[in-house]
DNA sequence: CCGGAGACTTAGAATTACTAAGTCTGCAGC
DNA sequence: GCTGCAGACTTAGTAATTCTAAGTCTCCGG
């Protein structure tokens, strides 16, 4: 029962990739650049020993391997991600409602969370409220506010503020820390809070802080 | 069509554990650490925001979620091995015919690569050569023997010897040196050239050299 | 003959996974 | 009741992988 797979890290980009039949628009839709793409599908290519593309210099072609491998693999990320949903549903399918503190919530654009589509998606509705209470009755899935805390049992991701701006807190149940809804709206906020995006890094702090 | 998925290392680390309801025994068929096996799961369980296993202080049981996950794991590894062997039976589900130097075989184990039943799921057979034609025509799948080359199209794996002794070359076609036979062999040589296995490290080099 | 788009390559940085060593708990044998 | 053992857990440090950034190449269109 030993089983010999490629790296779903591998299989993601080549999903991706053969979907928009472009690394870079699979990079896109992936949140990484195209060079990462690009290795990550060349590194499955080596380990399969065929090739899935052929590179042209303004885009790409499946071979007939790839062909064959695509519809697969597709099925393979439903099932799985079926699978998940069914004994995780609210993790996996569900949008975030999300609580941010008024003062925090002015310093937001106008219409958030509906400027980019990628939140849209992640994020059902938001409530001004700045009780951390409010997480463990369910009310909301996470919160957004400025210094605070200690949060125990709680996940704390610090966003740092450029200059002299105050860091604000993302707080969440630590099972929630690290699912996409929680990373898409944590890269959406250290993008505003910061125009020079290489500077600013968020911290992470395990539960408890 | 972005899905959100647990990595395939928690899931692999998870279904071994499931089947054997042992992190210990998961991690001798994964060739790790059994603090590693609990660390991916763990990852797993707070990434899905669910507990999967109940931790005894002798052994583990699943809980409801991961006896429901389990299964559709399962499953899902064997479509994706389908899926890949479809395109790469070779690589996926073939053993390797080995091709061993005379020299190097003397100071293989007496059995060899009989001697582990890891080996044997990877070793379909060996024979004493050390002619790299031979993989050129098909015969044989990796060769292994002292030093030699250059090996143009080949992929060399440099496993070094202790103290005074000859290093090794294990050869193969490009494709081939990152799948599981290869690594399964590797690791073996490895360990039999060193009783102090933290001191030696095999040496990667690309193809063509 | 340029300029742009997209794929490729590489070094180095960031992230992730693994090991090693030590802790804790309960069972089995004395 | 001790004592030894087995297996899971934790943590710090290391190893391996993955990603980025920056630069290259090739072809297409103007």
């Amino acid at each position: 029962m030993t089983y010999r797979l490629p790296s779903l890290n591998t299989l993601r980009a080549f999903e991706a990739a053969a979907r928009h039949l472009s690394f870079k628009t699979a990079a896109s839709e992936l949140g990484v650049t195209a060079g990462a793409v690009s290795q990550q599908v060349k590194k499955l290519e080596n380990s399969l020993g065929v090739a899935l593309f052929r590179r042209l210099p303004h885009g790409l072609l499946l071979t007939r391997e790839g062909e064959t491998y695509l519809p697969s693999i597709t099925k393979v990320f439903e099932d799985l991600t079926d699978a998940t949903e069914a004994i995780a549903p609210r993790i996996n399918s569900k949008k975030f409602r999300v609580g941010i503190c008024s003062q925090v919530k002015a310093m937001l654009p106008e219409n958030w969370p509906n400027h980019s589509e990628n939140l849209r998606n992640h994020v059902r509705d938001w409530v001004e409220t700045r009780d951390v209470e409010k997480l463990r009755t369910d009310e909301i899935d996470c919160l957004i506010r400025p210094g605070g805390g200690p949060y125990a049992e709680l996940a704390l991701v610090i966003i740092p503020g450029t200059g002299s701006a105050e860091a604000w807190h993302f707080v969440c149940k630590p099972g929630l820390a690290d699912c996409s809804q929680s990373k898409a709206i944590l890269q959406d906020l250290m993008r505003i809070r910061s125009e020079d995006p290489g500077s600013v890094h968020a911290v992470r702090l395990s539960p408890g802080n």
